[in-house]
DNA sequence: ACACTTGTTATACGATCGTCCAATAAGCAA
DNA sequence: TTGCTTATTGGACGATCGTATAACAAGTGT
């Protein structure tokens, strides 16, 4: 879908926190090269032939498909187009992961990772009360680096495989079961009733998503102070209610 | 993305009502020459030359783009398969639509359309009292035809092309008001105050946003029935509260 | 019967797609 | 050093992509 044109867009980064050693990352130590080599091969740039730790090689390749995700979009994501965001040869994506597909599959485990680390953290900042401890977690929801249109295109790729990719589908929910029992766990905190437990969960992971999807896909719809201040309302109510 | 292998699937339809006077749709009236012609071109199956009131045609192409989201996803949706399933040549689409962009923005509107259409059928079932009218919008969210994973992968397709197309962006706010303005009134006659009722029209849409979109994607996560439930009691706690 | 408009077909075109594979270079063991 | 393993390159391959366009068929008005 969507040959040709290309239409770019701005040049933003997905500029998460960045675990692993660092490996020698030729698109981001010489970013006009890659540019160049995209845009025209005027420039007829080499990759260097860099032995990595298959690890940091992987990681590489994760983080610049979740590079041109945010960029490109779905639509604009091919094997070259990750290669050359890495810096390196595009065979060597098929040698580190099956197809693009679990290439996308990797990808989104990663981004999703950061994403719980990113709450985990708002989690730490928040103290030990547990209804401070809830509004954390739900209001960093709506704040970059976890709200973005960047983002928004990881899941929308990811979503995309979920129907025709059975281990896919098994992963999204893995993964989804994981965020609803960590709410839970807040919400239990919050006195509400091991029988409600399960429902409030549900509920609230909803809303967040509903909110988090509407705020990335169209910001100017409302804020994300007005999100979290929803969301806080939505808590109270369930707190009072489902005790 | 993910080319030659196909998967096919299940060859299951997107079957919502059918408004325009059905005009002669060789991919449902012979769906064996149109499949033959796709597996293999054993049987040189020739369209024919029959020519369509100009609305009717655009129609049946906006319907075959969505009968080809259901079954094959975005990733499989291209124009050639989409006029093979209108049972037409491919070039047909250029000739009523700007680019497959355009088409499937036209598509998403007409099934966003048609769902605003059930969920009006179900109110129009639900008799005069405001609750149930609220009720009877919600829950109809949850149930076949508006849930289902067929419909989500036109949505995803359009949700893909938001960032980059700002006249699909402008689309999706427009339709994405329009909805929340139909659940300001329902939600107003339910004594809901004026300065609360912005706020709580955008909490029940990203409850109900989020429940149908987990319940499109992994419907073993949970039910329609709990769906509805945790909807009602959102909105039970939403009227309690701010009247 | 004729010209004219226009819906429709069929194909060509260049680009890009994902995957595969032989050749090459780097590191490591001996 | 020599040999072996393996990460990496760069291009080939066939398929499919979206779009453009010339030829054709069906109406329509005259």
């Amino acid at each position: 879908m969507e040959n040709g044109q290309w239409q770019r867009a701005a040049f933003d980064r997905l500029r998460l926190s960045g675990p692993f050693g660092q490996i020698p990352n030729p698109a981001q130590a010489e970013p006009v090269e890659a540019r160049a080599q995209l845009a025209n091969k005027t420039m007829t740039a080499k990759a260097a032939f860099t032995r990595a730790e298959p690890d940091a090689r992987r990681h590489s390749l994760i983080e610049a498909c979740a590079r041109v995700l945010a960029r490109a979009g779905a639509a604009g994501t091919s094997v070259r187009a990750i290669a050359l965001e890495a810096g390196v040869s595009p065979g060597l994506v098929g040698h580190y992961f099956a197809g693009i597909d679990a290439l996308v599959a990797a990808t989104f485990a990663h981004v999703e990772a950061q994403v719980s680390a990113a709450l985990d953290d708002a989690l730490a900042q928040a103290g030990a009360e547990p209804r401070a401890r809830l509004d954390a977690y739900v209001t960093a929801s709506f704040a970059p680096p976890v709200a973005s249109g960047e983002l928004l295109a990881t899941w929308i790729a990811f979503w995309s495989l979920v129907r025709s990719h059975p281990d896919i589908a098994r992963q999204h929910d893995e993964q989804y079961a994981q965020f609803r029992t960590r709410l839970e766990a807040l919400l239990g905190a919050c006195g509400i009733a091991l029988g409600n437990l399960r429902r409030a969960a549900i509920a609230v992971t909803a809303l967040v998503d509903g909110l988090w999807l509407e705020l990335s896909l169209s910001p100017g719809a409302f804020s994300a102070a007005e999100a979290s201040a929803i969301a806080r309302a939505q808590l109270d109510a369930l707190i009072s209610t489902s005790r």
